[in-house]
DNA sequence: CGGAATCCAGTAGGATACTG
DNA sequence: CAGTATCCTACTGGATTCCG
């Protein structure tokens, strides 16, 4: 993250042989990085519910203040979650999903349940060829 | 990428309100990176033909001999993709998808066209993010 | 409480040169 | 041709400290 400034869709139409277009670089930037997509659906399981800063930091395992407040600012920028901000003392900051936050969460279900089914066989794959060629 | 580690499927089921599970770090760590994807489809566009080392850098605009290789090497540890090696002289490789590879690349389907859809919208709400903050 | 600011390590990935 | 092997730099992301 960090600055990141991402998503440029290379690639033009030109038919291929039944598949599309094609995100470039990884998938889109910001879904490659290590935490937004987590953001995402914590944020989406507390459904209508807005949730706090704090409220996620301890959601999300292992999630640093930092890390946290970055992927949330991208997320912010990119318009995929809305901030609510309440100048008390102390301070309390509310977040919650946009509609097209949940739009792209949803986007992700097919490669999600792809990943829960073939995990496994990825992992095994790595493990035989890792210890096919040695050395 | 350079000996990633990756893809550990964190994250357990524990019923959300109508979402699912969710992969975790960077969707799938692999996915994350700057040129699997494109590989991945550049394969694919061939169908069933199989595509040199060179005849796939000289699609993929930008990638490296380096980077090229990397990511062939990984896809090929997963099972993504095969590996056909002819010692001649000069030495000749040829690449293709595996059915898990387009398998995979189907399963992006969803976040692909999402993003098609919705990437001119981010990048609208990016740019009124960033001079609605000025400094 | 919810950050922002620093500092710092590890690593992704580019450029270039060499080789079987 | 299809890689290795180096070198090098920028960026990711963790830990820690400070602030309104």
């Amino acid at each position: 993250m960090e600055e990141m400034v991402v998503a440029t869709s290379d690639e033009q139409p030109e038919g291929g042989r039944g598949f599309r277009p094609l995100p470039s670089n990884g998938i889109c930037g910001r879904l490659g990085d290590k935490w937004t997509v987590q953001v995402l659906w914590h944020l989406s399981r507390a459904g209508a519910e807005r949730l706090r800063f704090s409220a996620l930091k301890k959601e999300i395992d292992g999630i640093t203040q930092r890390m946290l407040t970055l992927a949330l600012r991208n997320l912010e920028r990119d318009g995929l979650v809305a901030r609510y901000y309440f100048p008390e003392v102390p301070p309390r900051v509310e977040y919650e999903l946009t509609d097209m936050g949940s739009g792209m969460l949803r986007a992700l279900e097919g490669i999600n349940s792809w990943l829960m089914e073939n995990l496994s066989r990825i992992e095994e794959n790595r493990r035989v060829y890792d210890d096919a060629e040695q050395r």
